[in-house]
DNA sequence: GTCGTGATAGACCGACCAGTCTATCTATCA
DNA sequence: TGATAGATAGACTGGTCGGTCTATCACGAC
């Protein structure tokens, strides 16, 4: 055979609603993601149960996907505070880019308004792992409070988000970097 | 008459239409709109045109009142560092709230996926005028870089209302209040 | 009185939505 | 060879969407 084997409508679904859930927003339809994916739409309703299925299976494995993002982006040094530092540095890059279109996790729960929707949980479980990344490094760096810390630099990284996201052609990144830099003291 | 003058559809409908997008979001229909205003269907197009013009002139009318909300947050001293300073006290009571959904602009930039949708522009004008309002607050207070400071301070109100909508239980703004402090000096 | 204006109520349209269903094809395995 | 499982294509349902339309009503000006 020339062609490489094609991974299963499971997996061909779960990438294409990926892509299409952060390009269009998660609101986009069952039929866009049926022909992205080029997958039956019984497949969708036998493997995920629903369009919230996959949803949820969506940000489970794209919070996976990030968090090794964040993994990666504090591995340029061994530094405690240049690791973190340097984080800043990766998103300035993240954000600067063109396709950056903002956090998948706030736009799943804006998009779904109902409180009960499974996203949610995924969302919020996100948001832990993260908040618990970021304390461990700042225990590593020794700081006073790294709860505290965390909740900070948690919040310059959302609002550097959000910058990005909303205004075009600055480094809220930057911005944000300095800041950190501040809390790490 | 013993019943107070209504207001006009025009004018219902822009208060139901404010309250219901910021409580259930932008991507409410238009019968519950209409419904919420006691509007009949036609009003609603003879007066905005459809539910876009509708969304941008809710839009435009909540940025005056949010600014003036900024201005009297502000207000609570004339010393321009407990001025600034003050607006996140007030953030933290908005934030607070149990009724709290966010930032009403970022959510309609997300709802709105088309880059041509009205929404945007009404967004992008309160953003300015916000930035233009810390821009001046900073000048009052003699900062060196009063642009790239508001530029921070942005960033740290855009985190506080992105954590705020999403982390309950939680002060976000006195932790990007500490952050401001250092901004200031 | 009558005309015009601006409002009301609500039927109606085509498009799209998520989800169900039938029928067909194609591998693999016994 | 034949049975089974998993996939395909796509018709179809009921509901909601934004938007258009007709018909009626209330009120002020002339």
């Amino acid at each position: 055979m020339a062609t490489t084997t094609q991974p299963g409508p499971r997996e061909r679904l779960l990438t294409a609603a990926q892509e299409l859930f952060y390009a269009r927003g998660p609101a986009v339809g069952v039929d866009a993601l049926l022909k992205e994916a080029n997958v039956a739409r019984r497949s969708l309703y036998e493997h995920f149960g629903g369009k919230d299925g996959l949803v949820a299976a969506v940000l489970r494995r794209a919070a996976d996907e990030d968090l090794a993002w964040y993994e990666q982006a504090l591995a340029g040094s061994t530094d405690p505070r240049r690791r973190l530092l340097g984080l800043f540095d990766r998103l300035d890059e993240l954000v600067s880019n063109d396709e950056f279109r903002g956090c998948r996790y706030f736009a799943s729960d804006l998009t779904f308004a109902d409180p009960d929707h499974p996203a949610h949980a995924e969302t919020e479980a996100f948001r832990q792992r993260l908040r618990e990344l970021l304390v461990r490094e700042l225990k590593a760096l020794g700081h006073r409070r790294p709860a505290r810390a965390a909740e900070q630099l948690h919040l310059l990284i959302e609002g550097t988000l959000v910058m990005g996201a909303t205004q075009d052609g600055q480094r809220p990144a930057r911005a944000a970097r300095d800041l950190a830099a501040l809390v790490l003291d």
